[in-house]
DNA sequence: ATTTGTTGTTGCAAAACGCAAGAACCAAAT
DNA sequence: ATTTGGTTCTTGCGTTTTGCAACAACAAAT
């Protein structure tokens, strides 16, 4: 049996919180699945493998797993087809949102190849209605 | 001579603004970076190097120059020291000041290893002001 | 000339990633 | 019972990135 400080030493670079998060999604796919959940209404291992993205089937395990084993997502059987499953945000996840948001906005002003589509218009215009919006739609969807 | 279609290609994964922005910083080390400079008033090369994360000096020199070909950073000799360099935000890097907050708000409401200081009670209380003051007083430093 | 401070490089081992193929599992259809 | 189709997950293998340690390059100060 471990201690606390030897569990923290071994899982995070140091106690700043920036640097801890970035210890659990601090890559190039983390967010991208946070993405389809939050913004694309993808729920399934298959959905997340089809995103225009492609990410390669084992980085895509071994990122659900490690979503899941932060409890930012769950993982259940599909109500509705009991031969799949369907991967739900935590509050955890849901509070990754204003992050997700600052980031789409930030890559939207500066790719002149990132076209602002409605969300991002809205974004431009108004990013805490958005983000109050959106939060308040995926609330009732969290687990 | 390469078009820009071809480009962007070679570069980006999607023309999604997430993704082409985590193409850019989404590792573990280039946001802390932008935190050393934004919030703990570090300038050069060596002073990243000494940041309680231990980044290796060879991952140090790649992250730095990325960040610069991507204009978030300018590299300038020091006026105080000739042998030395000082790296500065442009705009583009201080506008990611609003995604350097809300990731330390997330790390620190959801990690009781990283207690909160004073800048993180702030946040807590009042994060648009907190990223409005800072912003204001990054401003005045950028190149 | 030597020392000191700062930046950057190199070699090598370990880890992570990307890709392709296919295995495991389950449910529904035949 | 067997097959089919859909979904999830694993494996092998080559490539790329990372981490680490030592040290090289350079300029300024002594």
């Amino acid at each position: 049996m471990q201690n606390a400080r030897t569990f923290f030493m071994e899982k995070f670079r140091s106690d700043c919180p920036i640097s801890c998060s970035l210890d659990v999604f601090g890559d190039k796919w983390s967010l991208l699945i946070i993405r389809d959940i939050m913004l694309r209404d993808k729920v399934s291992y298959s959905e997340f493998l089809g995103s225009e993205e492609k990410i390669a089937s084992n980085i895509l395990v071994n990122r659900l797993n490690v979503l899941e084993a932060e409890k930012i997502l769950v993982k259940e059987v599909s109500p509705a087809n009991k031969s799949k499953f369907v991967y739900s945000l935590t509050q955890k996840g849901l509070d990754l949102l204003p992050i997700v948001i600052e980031i789409m906005d930030w890559g939207a002003k500066y790719n002149a190849n990132c076209p602002r589509k409605e969300i991002g218009k809205k974004i431009k215009k108004d990013k805490a209605a958005v983000i109050k919006e959106l939060s308040r739609s995926l609330k009732s969807k969290i687990r």
